[in-house]
DNA sequence: TTGGAGTCAATAGG
DNA sequence: CCTATTGACTCCAA
């Protein structure tokens, strides 16, 4: 399909007003483009196809979910409601924003080598996207082994490694989420190929798992036995400098789950994995060529898991008692 | 509340 | 210009 179906566009219908507001055109469908009184969005507009949502749903057969997610988007777009940026919101705003994050630390920002020239250009100028924070290598490092002694930190632990970076937790604690899925990814797909390459190509996936997977998933060991547990009492002064974390806080690091502890579902069957039930892995492994690489296989079931979510929905929202209720 | 999954989007590198 | 990486974000389930 051109684009995905549950683009950033109808995502952003969920929220607040805006949900109200598509739904007061998406769902009063009968009373057909009479929208209610009050509500701004007549539906048909001049340069659209005249149909509202409902009708074009109603009258096709099938349910197309192309045209569909146009319509919708025309939709937003007629109310301006699409093209809302994430990250749209003025350096003010994004206080306001800040704040509704968990434990986020307003008095730290991101650290000044954190910030591109660029970024710090467009600070001093009113500017209305929010800087991305890039991580210096040594921050990087330090998180990592932070990782390695507690994948899961305690939100104190968090705080320490914040104010110690001088970031702040807010980015610790995404650090962490990224980084522990993204690890977790990368185990799926190591156990992917294993599993397609037992009898092929044994284990020959390149270096990559190495490269920034270096010490991910394997690093619990290595690093942090090569280079120490945290042995004395103190070590809180440099993350950067010192190897070893010294985060043995509460329950110590021996209860770490440790990176391929990481509670991963065993025993490769991504079907029951993904819940796709085995119609539509059938079909979607049936629509495609057999094929060589598990990356493929992996980006297949995935989609076709993605797929049979969408049409789960659809269904759902098909069976409903009131028709009008939709849900994407 | 927290973590996982999925996604977006800025940035860097080829 | 294209792709990979990665921080931030949303949504959902437990």
């Amino acid at each position: 399909a051109p684009e995905s179906p549950l683009s950033s566009a109808e995502e952003s219908v969920k929220s607040q007003q805006e949900e109200q507001m598509c739904r007061a055109s998406i769902q009063e469908p009968s009373e057909t483009s009479e929208s209610q009184p009050g509500t701004p969005l007549p539906l048909p507009l001049p340069g659209h196809s005249g149909l509202s949502i409902q009708e074009m749903v109603a009258m096709s057969p099938e349910l197309d979910t192309y045209a569909i997610t146009k319509k919708v988007k025309e939709v937003l777009t007629d109310n301006n409601l699409a093209y809302m940026k994430r990250r749209h919101s003025s350096i003010g705003e994004s206080h306001s924003l800040e704040t509704t994050l968990s434990g986020s630390d307003l008095t730290q920002g991101a650290s000044p080598q954190n910030l591109s020239q660029q970024q710090q250009q467009q600070h001093q100028q009113p500017q209305l996207k929010k800087p991305r924070v890039v991580l210096a290598p040594e921050e990087k490092e330090a998180l990592k082994r932070a990782y390695q002694q507690r994948p899961y930190p305690s939100p104190k632990t968090i705080e320490e490694l914040a104010s110690q970076l001088n970031l702040k937790t807010s980015t610790v604690i995404n650090w962490f989420h990224n980084y522990r899925s993204r690890i977790r990814r990368e185990l799926f797909i190591e156990e992917i190929q294993a599993a397609a390459g037992e009898g092929g190509s044994p284990s020959a996936r390149p270096g990559k798992s190495g490269g920034e997977g270096d010490n991910s998933c394997d690093g619990t060991e290595s690093d942090s036995t090569a280079e120490g547990r945290p042995s004395g009492s103190e070590e809180r002064k440099g993350l950067l400098e010192s190897p070893s974390l010294s985060h043995r806080d509460e329950e110590g690091e021996a209860e770490f789950p440790s990176a391929s502890g990481t509670s991963r579902p065993r025993g490769g069957i991504i079907d029951s994995l993904f819940g796709i039930p085995e119609s539509i892995s059938a079909a979607a492994t049936a629509a495609a060529p057999p094929c060589r690489n598990p990356k493929d296989s992996s980006l297949r079931k995935k989609k076709a898991a993605n797929l049979n979510n969408i049409i789960h929905r659809l269904e759902k929202a098909a069976n409903r008692d009131e028709p009008h209720e939709w849900e994407f």
